[in-house]
DNA sequence: CGATTCGTTGACGTCCGTCAAGCTAAGTGG
DNA sequence: CCACTTAGCTTGACGGACGTCAACGAATCG
């Protein structure tokens, strides 16, 4: 069984064995994080890199207002701050929407992927430029779809990139109505109302305060779904 | 005079005089390109990296029905596509807003730049990383604010940006209001509405089909602009 | 068994979209 | 010089998606 990091990295279909060897080392040591407690915070300067192994965590600001808004989902596999120590500063949160487990890395490991390995290396720049193409998808969703698409696209986006590392199972997603409504630009009340409108159209079951989609296909068609930004490279059967 | 390049990288606070001697050597060949033209578009694999000397330019994506979101916007110094080698193919387009000057740099310069001139190297990591910052601000842009806010909040962005490559003249906007409500996810209809207030309040004066701002600091407190996220080191005065 | 978090529902208001018409400025060709 | 066209700006009437405020239920936990 591969690593998580392994098996997001091979959607980028260069990784040799050599390879896989050497990222297997970086992920013996974890620790886990209680939901929602802080990774890292704006301002800090972290001199460790932080990997997702489990759980979900998300990149947040704090506003004057007391807004929360969700700018990204970083699910198993996912890098918190790989390039961080060029910025002197975190300019947002992350923080953990379940329980997690997540890896340190100290940076001079980062340092030898990125001189003497270089099928990792792009591996390593291919994950930041998806992370940017979906920063910009979601910069469409928010401004062009209403509540019910923009709720449909999102959930479309995260199942595709669980299958991608291999996790299928959690075909619920384990987000409250207020932190999807924060990922959205939208309000908790009104996420609700959506979701129940959805969950009536067939489109979702809701169950223990999960998200379950019974029909990926249908959902899909209904908001628009196209997985293409994603470059997941690989043949999809994982 | 320091070419543009030299000008933008230079906010990294990190180069000495042989980098930008290396940079000016990058951007002696320019050609024009009209205003509407496209400089790349989606599924393209383009062999050279586009650079903007001159003008705006738009990364935008073409919607099923008809939209046409903007998703992030180009001033002189920016890059259109620095490292999409590492991915197949354009997930979105990029074109010129105003009539533009660019220069393509081929990959080869590239290559030399990020293995020869490692504060180059790192002061286009910089570069790309504050792409990043933008894109996940304008996600709280358009999450959290109504239209004024968001129109200020993109106003001042933008001057930020252009000062900070000593460009502070076209304290002007050259983007119709169609194109601003593409930007922000509002109709035209409304950002000409809201754009008539704002101007009515002072906070901007439109002349001849550009937006004036008489009052910096009343548009950046209005509208709750904080530039941290542009990552600008370089001590503000040209 | 309180306390807390999250989900659910209702009433009401508003920001913004839609549709439509008319306006201005700039360019084109007769 | 004058239609004519076109792109962009302006304005009005109307409706819908979404926000706000408020109360209540449901589940979890110490």
């Amino acid at each position: 069984m591969l690593n998580i990091l392994a098996r997001k990295l091979r959607n980028f279909n260069l990784l040799h064995q050599e390879d896989i060897d050497r990222l297997d080392e970086l992920v013996h040591v974890s620790y886990p994080l209680a939901s929602g407690q802080d990774i890292i915070r704006q301002g800090d300067e972290p001199h460790t890199v932080h990997l997702i192994l489990d759980g979900v965590a998300c990149r947040y600001k704090l506003l004057p207002n007391g807004g929360r808004p969700i700018v990204a989902l970083l699910i198993p596999g996912d890098f918190c701050d790989l390039h961080v120590a060029i910025l002197s500063q975190m300019d947002h949160n992350i923080g953990a929407l379940t329980d997690c487990h997540i890896v340190d890395i100290p940076r001079a490991q980062i340092e030898d992927l990125l001189t003497n390995y270089p099928r990792i290396a792009r591996a390593l720049w291919w994950a930041t430029l998806v992370d940017e193409a979906v920063l910009r998808e979601w910069l469409v969703n928010m401004g062009q779809r209403r509540a019910d698409r923009m709720i449909g696209h999102l959930i479309c986006e995260l199942l595709t990139r669980f299958s991608a590392v291999g996790l299928d199972h959690p075909f619920s997603l384990p987000l409250t109505q207020e932190q999807l409504g924060d990922t959205l630009g939208i309000t908790a009340v009104h996420t609700q109302r959506v979701l129940a409108e959805m969950r009536d159209q067939g489109l979702l079951a809701l169950e223990n305060r999960a998200i379950i989609v019974p029909d990926f296909d249908r959902l899909r068609r209904f908001s628009d779904f196209n997985p293409d930004y994603l470059h997941l490279n690989r043949a999809l059967p994982y």
